[in-house]
RNA sequence: GGAGGGAUGGCAGAGUGGUAAUGCAGCGGGUUGCUAACCCGUGUACCGGAAACGGUACCGGGGGUUCGAAUCCCCCUCCCUCCGCCA
């Protein structure tokens, strides 16, 4: 949600902004409403301050026994006139509030222009491509050669875009999860947190993925939504809230289920566990200052990136361009990692900063120390990292020519000891 | 599912028609050699104003009654307690 005082201030880099995303001018259109709503509340104030007044000149004559017969009749010739101000002033508020509600972050100075995801920029690479003497496979036909994926199943159960895991593979789910948990807490200064993953709308709209991205949510019979990301509670925590300076920054961490219906993949990454209806992600969520939050930035993209390094996987960052930039987020890093299967990066991590833009949808402020009122807090969230994704690196790098899988050092002690994941028939399982 | 109770500033908490007590915390200032203590100020948002300052709204949300509503009436949301069922 956008300033209008700072619309009205900086009208022309507003526009400037909303064109970088291409999208129409819109400062015009909305402090012409915000003229009009201001002279109706300004009317409307005129005309309470004066019944007000009479009044309380109303109550003081009856007290002394007066006639208050004139002043009565004066306030209620004011009546029409509060109503209408009134009516007006609150038809402007909303429309006001609907063109606001569904305009974009402004995105930052820094983020590279462009229209589509080939538009990003390379920032940084980590690794090399792992070499193969032997023809690589994806990692569905790895896992289900194995036996502990089962794509069959699922569709059984749920249809497509679901997966069964099974044995080892289904012991590496919540190995990852695990292990990227005791990192972010240990080592990375976040708390854990467990949340519900239905939420009221409310939630929803405090994030940005309401009202306009209904369609890419479920919602039960009964009016909750399923989260599409732990960014949703974890961000929530700080909503309708006055936070103490001191209190600042606040990370948070969890390892939630995700749900998202994919409605505009249609026959995208059909096959495999890529792009699924559910999957479970650790999730990194930072509350800070907004003098901070460009730091928390770099900080909370380089925790994501901690994991990826301690895994043994090749990745690459990248910051998105304007085009490619998501609703409430001003400037994003996205972690691409590599999958020799596929041949190709492909993102496993993206971490968001939103400024305020969230934090005035939710209302989350803190108190700056030696400053009069509230200011609204900046918040951040990225992925660390999206556990199935994460899986499927590891099957795609970590293969072997027989078909197993090499379990990454730092997993082993997650996995009771495993090193090599293979198939039931050669280990029993 | 059944029956009750409730929602007031950062927190606690009074207020049954005359325009939001009080306490605590935090912050700013003052007194004292320091600490403690004490004293003064300080709710949030918005509008007008160069500023000083002035004004309006806000007692869960939305309507209504009234000269005037936290208070009375209607609708809605949320929270809590007990009973039943249940992992």
């Amino acid at each position: 949600m956008h300033d209008v005082r700072l619309i009205r201030e900086t009208p022309d880099a507003f526009d400037q902004g909303m064109a970088r995303r291409g999208l129409e001018p819109a400062a015009e259109r909305i402090l012409e409403l915000d003229r009009r709503r201001r002279a109706a509340q300004t009317a409307l104030q005129e005309m309470l301050t004066r019944r007000n007044a009479v009044s309380k000149q109303v109550g003081a004559a009856k007290r002394n026994g007066e006639d208050a017969a004139d002043l009565i009749a004066e306030v209620q010739s004011l009546k029409d006139g509060i109503t209408a101000n009134e009516a007006s002033e609150k038809v402007l508020d909303r429309d006001l509030e609907a063109i606001l509600e569904g305009l974009p972050n402004l995105p930052a100075a820094d983020v590279p222009d462009g229209n589509t995801e080939d538009d990003n920029r390379e920032v940084r690479t980590h690794g090399d491509k792992p070499d193969f003497d032997f023809a690589v496979r994806e990692h569905f036909d790895i896992g289900e050669d194995l036996g502990y994926m089962d794509f069959g199943a699922a569709a059984r159960l749920s249809g497509a875009r679901f997966v069964v895991l099974r044995g080892a593979l289904a012991r590496l789910e919540r190995a990852l999860a695990a292990f990227m948990l005791d990192l972010h807490t240990q080592e990375h200064g976040f708390s854990e947190i467990v949340t519900p993953v239905l939420v009221r709308e409310n939630a929803l709209y405090g994030t940005g993925q309401l009202p306009k991205f209904a369609e890419d949510l479920y919602k039960t019979a009964d009016d909750y939504w399923l989260i599409p990301t732990a960014e949703v509670t974890l961000t929530n925590l700080a909503a309708d809230g006055i936070l103490d300076e001191a209190e600042l920054p606040q990370r948070m961490t969890a390892w939630t289920q995700c749900f998202r219906s994919e409605a505009g993949a249609a026959g995208k990454d059909t096959r495999g566990m890529l792009r699924q209806h559910q999957f479970s992600k650790v999730e990194m969520v930072c509350v800070t200052h907004p003098d901070q939050s460009d730091a928390e930035l770099e900080r909370m993209t380089g925790c994501a990136e901690e994991v990826l390094k301690r895994l043994g996987l090749h990745y690459r960052v990248v910051v998105l361009c304007t085009g490619d930039l998501g609703f409430g987020a001003r400037k994003t890093y996205d972690i691409e990692v590599w999958l020799p299967g596929q041949g190709t990066y492909r993102e496993i991590s993206s971490c968001s900063n939103c400024g305020d833009f969230q934090a005035r949808r939710m209302k989350a402020r803190f108190r700056p120390r030696g400053e009069k009122g509230t200011r609204f807090v900046n918040t951040l969230n990225g992925s660390g990292l999206a556990v199935g994704r994460t899986m499927i690196a590891i099957i795609e790098n970590y293969q072997n020519a027989d078909g197993s899988i090499t379990v990454p050092e730092v997993l082993r002690p997650y996995m009771g000891g495993l090193e090599r994941i293979a198939s039931k028939e050669r280990t029993g399982q």
